[in-house]
RNA sequence: GCACAGGUGGCCGAGCGGUUAAUGGCAGCAGACUGUAAAUCUGCCACUCUUCGAGUUACGGAGGUUCGAAUCCUCCCCUGUGCACCA
């Protein structure tokens, strides 16, 4: 019995949302008139690095894009690429990364699949390894696959140009890589493949080693790459600008909150299924003044919390936002830590009340250090003499602050952060 | 292998024998301002401690010279460029 799928323009509409850039658009929608006319879905590859434990809202950009092969009735395979990742993709990086072990790998796919069934349907998703050829290869077929390209070509990757322009080192391996990636291609048979527009160059390999396979070129969908919190550059965990899929709703909502007005759009676009018609009308809204930037972006916020967890916890987690941001106050379910007292003890006092325990002198620096409001003793005392440093909404400067009795619960802020420290 | 140029704090990049955790820029953090932000201004931006102070690590690595070295010497490691075939 063949699928029956969806007319090609409604197809094509879906699919082309958001895209960055199709080559050869045409070609996919030649192959997806095939597609329907045989009733054989299109097999879509997406490969992953398993390098990056932690996805981040850039990563579900592409994933969102796969979902919507998925609901259209089309193979989506998603490639865990174990043996790519042994030699680190250079892509965007002005210098070779690192190489990983197998055990590192195995235990990074296992998190990768955990996270991205987030947003793919687990049972209609396909997954492979490309060990499962690579690592098959030998000498003769590695000499072969290099022939199939020249080392002014791989030169012209921007980043191989780039490097090479500035007298960086570019390591022969990394060369392999786009013709690894190219390969999974041919080996899975893929009809589209997708990628960030920064795989531009790998992806488009695997058109070219599947014309030398005699198999007909994938169609390349790129996806764009969305710029990080800070709305300048790109997402990433390195940058300290992502937000993490696995980010509490608290965090997420936070962190949303605070990228600039201008990137609302944007967000809009590649974060959420909402249509291009209605966001444009949010634009032209914040453009008219009928509605304020931040409520605007209080929207988006929720909306992406929402997605990864629920209504109930985005709205929550919203109103637990304007308490600690707006209303001077604190969230009510920031993290609380249990610190022993031994942990953060300051110079001992001559106790005058012998009968009674006490009185107990924390070191305030220490405290700092062990809610990671700070990463060194040394900072928490810096920020504590900048002033940085609220109990219980007072400022406080004193190094050595005096707790009577114990246990004793502390809410703590440095900035936007806060944390309870229960201490006994 | 030979020759030359380089290897400085998260990044870029000064310093090239002598107060000093090391000019400056970026990034980051905090404060003020605000509509959450951004922008702007201000402060901070190696670590430890009993913190108006003391100590410990830091300029590729290991030694050495010196009262004193990121700065000079030796060896080693790494990167780039040229040469190494046409002679």
């Amino acid at each position: 019995m063949p699928h029956s799928f969806a007319p090609v323009e409604d197809q094509l509409a879906l699919l082309t949302k958001g895209a960055a850039e199709i080559i050869p658009l045409d070609d996919l929608k030649t192959r997806l008139e095939e597609s329907r006319k045989t009733g054989r879905p299109l097999r879509i590859k997406a490969g992953f690095d398993p390098t990056a434990p932690d996805l981040h809202l850039g990563h579900t950009v592409l994933l969102r894009k796969l979902r919507h092969f998925q609901q259209l009735g089309h193979t989506v395979i998603f490639l865990i690429g174990d043996s790519t990742a042994l030699i680190g993709d250079p892509t965007g990086k002005s210098a070779t990364r690192k190489q990983l072990t197998q055990q590192e790998i195995d235990a990074n796919a296992d998190t990768y699949k955990q996270q991205v069934f987030k947003i793919l349907d687990k049972v209609k998703t396909e997954v492979r390894y490309n060990s499962e050829w690579l690592a098959k290869l030998g000498y003769a077929d590695m000499i072969h696959l290099a022939a199939s390209t020249t080392v002014s070509q791989m030169l012209e990757r921007e980043d191989f140009h780039a490097r090479f322009n500035s007298e960086q080192e570019i390591s022969l391996h990394e060369i392999l890589y786009p013709l690894a990636q190219g390969y999974d291609s041919v080996a899975l048979q893929c009809d589209v493949e997708l990628g960030g527009t920064d795989q531009k160059f790998n992806l488009l390999m695997g058109r070219r080693l599947q014309r030398r396979a005699n198999q007909p070129p994938q169609i390349v969908l790129m996806t764009p790459i969305i710029e990080g919190l800070d709305g300048v550059q790109k997402m990433s965990k390195s940058l300290g600008n992502a937000v993490g899929v696995l980010d509490s709703p608290f965090d997420m909502f936070t962190k949303l909150m605070t990228i600039p007005d201008a990137m609302i759009p944007r967000y809009y676009t590649l974060l959420t299924d909402a249509l291009p018609d209605a966001i444009a009308k949010i634009d032209a809204d914040i453009a008219s003044g009928t509605l304020h930037p931040m409520q605007a972006k209080r929207d988006l916020a929720r909306t992406i919390t929402a997605d990864f967890h629920s209504d109930e916890l985005a709205t929550h987690a919203e109103a637990n936002w304007s308490k600690q941001f707006q209303q001077g106050g604190v969230s009510d379910d920031i993290e609380e830590i249990v610190i022993p007292f031994a942990a953060i003890a300051g110079p001992e006092m001559v106790n005058v009340t012998p009968h009674l325990p006490g009185p107990y002198v924390i070191r305030m620096a220490k405290l700092l250090l062990h809610l990671a409001l700070v990463s060194s003793a040394t900072e928490g005392s810096r920020k504590l003499a900048e002033g940085a440093v609220r109990i219980g909404g007072e400022v406080t400067r004193d190094p050595y602050p005096l707790l009577h009795f114990l246990p004793m619960t502390l809410t703590v802020r440095l900035g936007k952060k806060a944390k309870r420290a229960l201490i006994q």
